[in-house]
DNA sequence: CGATTATTTAGATAAGTGTCAATATATCCA
DNA sequence: TGGATATATTGACACTTATCTAAATAATCG
């Protein structure tokens, strides 16, 4: 067995993306591997804190309710959006931290 | 009609992303949203300009080696990757400016 | 050439995904 | 309570994807 005062170890941020790791970012990709969602995500980040209106982003996007209902279901349960409910209206907006990992990785 | 003189224009950068280049950038990310893929591709990166022999990247990721030859064809159409032939082997080295758009999507 | 080794392609299968129409649920308001 | 509007869920469909085994192709070397 390797003496521990002169074994050497590879720094963490260093080290292989592990197994698990790779699971939840790639689920962070997942999220943003279709057009239709990060056209979505796009307008949701742009409308900052206040956020926008679901009912506003089907006629943009050109597809329908239930569509743009299941897609932003995706964002939310990726964790790159939130919504609260103001009425019958849903207003989302983006969770700002959600992209540092896949930012961490994509640069560099 | 409205005033060209008058008229206000949003910046390029300032407007939401278009259909075309979400179809771009979405395909970079559905490159990097399988597990797998995106261990490969950290591989790759990590074995810098060199690159690294395709044959050493089945063992770590615990896949068939077909499997791994048709993920490697995947980053490499995505353009994340690049292969050179060296006798019987292929090396595969990370395309550095790849990255670039989903950087930006990436980082605010 | 023929054997050996690395990689790709083909074919199969199970599971996942994007979309829609129809329906259900939630909330507001008169 | 009941109508109107916003959003979510269901079920179906076509299409894609991750994986494997088996077979084909490519390159090296004796």
């Amino acid at each position: 067995m390797m003496d521990m005062a002169t074994a050497k170890s590879i720094p963490l941020s260093k080290r292989p993306i592990s197994d698990v790791a790779s699971s939840d970012l790639a689920s962070v990709f997942a999220a943003l591997a279709d057009p239709v969602r990060l056209r979505l995500f796009d307008l949701v980040q742009r409308a900052g804190e206040t956020g926008v209106c679901s009912c506003d982003l089907v006629e943009p996007l050109e597809r329908s309710q239930p569509t743009i209902s299941h897609h932003l279901k995706v964002l939310r349960e990726a964790g790159l959006v939130e919504s609260r409910r103001e009425g019958t209206w849903l207003w989302y907006s983006a969770v700002s931290a959600a992209l540092d990992s896949a930012a961490h990785f994509v640069t560099r």
